[in-house]
DNA sequence: GGGAATCTGAAACGGGTGTTTGAGTTGGGC
DNA sequence: GCCCAACTCAAACACCCGTTTCAGATTCCC
């Protein structure tokens, strides 16, 4: 048949989910197939029906990630700001939404990004680059930009757009220390928007340094 | 014999150096007890015979490093230094070199420190945490109180601290990411000097801008 | 209801893992 | 020279991995 069963539907679902948590979890290559298949009620030879091998699983809960971080909130663009700092603002809110939220409609988008940053799973590297890291760079950029203005430049204007992000997305992948250390990241909403703020105004406090200097030492 | 003959130490050696290398590397879970010991020309029960298991080797491989860490260059402390903005320049470069270098005299510590971090592996966290994540965190705490001085306090002043250790880390954690990004971190002593620069200074505005406002709102 | 396409299930395959065994080799002290 | 401890080595153990096989169940259209 052309159309697909409900059954098949349903199996292929369970183990997307399935799948989506435990990499989310553990990572590409510490999660077994096994696993996810006991997880989600399944036979390990679906994962070969379904999708065809272990990474083509992967790229599949991949897709609806990347999906899914588009779908439920657009990604805030300096040009729909009056002030730029607003913008960075919004962003740092957006971002660290993105990577720190444990909800049930998108629970693993910002795992899977943090293990995927730290330890590249090279078959999902471009769709990663292509969908996540590099428009991200290329706004933080552009908001960097509009704040700094243009006297800084080459290598001390990537690392302050690199400093940005380092802000927003570092309390995710050390979450396990950071908790041992007493100062576990927040994970409602409320708790992420109050961390974001500070976070905000310091790297618009950090930029404003820049911003009135010209010692741009290009390297 | 009570004392050890020539030949043992220096397979004991050997496996601790490739070990080191090989955890650093890919981090301990990944890592492969064969390739370790192929890479050492020992055979694979020489891991039983000096360290007993894996896991322990692991844990003598990261008693070595926590030995050079301090070995090698002390910690900056906000003692040492007249004016507090200065003590956190110096521990920006001291944190930054510990870090991103990668040379011939402690090739490991930083790769090591940034696998432990992301993925703490059970058995040496303890080690970790009160060898390095909690020293290097009780004093970048010290360097931003003497500069914010005690107007900011609870989750605010740890967001600070936060935001300090992020800024250094970051590079070492994404490096992957960073480099097919177009801007891969520094590997260099000069290089590495540099982007500190830029930090300290991007950090140091940063946390002007709360040293000067008394908007700490505890949660 | 017949028959073909779709989907699932238990079992096995080849390979990798950390660990263990026990025989064999080396080397310093008596 | 002998002995015993220190050390090395090849082989095997038990387990986990992703993948594959193929018979059997299910489902859908005609």
């Amino acid at each position: 048949m052309v159309g697909v069963s409900q059954k098949s539907e349903a199996t292929r679902d369970r183990l997307l989910h399935a799948a989506g948590a435990e990499f989310a979890r553990v990572g590409f290559r510490s999660a077994s197939v096994r696993e996810i298949c006991d997880a989600a009620g399944a036979n390990v030879s679906a994962v070969k029906y379904h999708f065809g091998s272990k990474e083509e699983l992967y790229l599949a809960v991949w897709a609806v990630a990347a999906a899914e971080m588009v779908a439920e909130e657009p990604m805030p663009r300096v040009e729909g700001f009056a002030e730029p700092r607003d913008a960075l603002r919004a962003f740092v809110a957006w971002f660290m939404r993105l990577v720190l939220t444990e909800s049930e409609t998108h629970p693993w988008t910002g795992a899977l990004l943090a293990h995927e940053t730290v330890e590249p799973t090279p078959g999902a590297l471009e769709m990663f680059v292509e969908h996540c890291a590099g428009p991200i760079k290329g706004e933080v950029s552009r908001i960097v930009r509009a704040i700094v203005g243009s006297r800084v430049r080459g290598k001390t204007f990537d690392d302050l757009v690199y400093g940005v992000v380092a802000l927003c997305v570092t309390a995710k992948h050390s979450r396990e220390i950071l908790t041992r250390l007493g100062h576990a990241p927040p994970t409602s909403k409320a708790g992420i928007n109050r961390m974001a703020r500070v976070i905000a105004e310091f790297a618009i406090s950090g930029l404003d340094g820049f911003a009135e200097s010209n010692e741009s030492e290009d390297g």
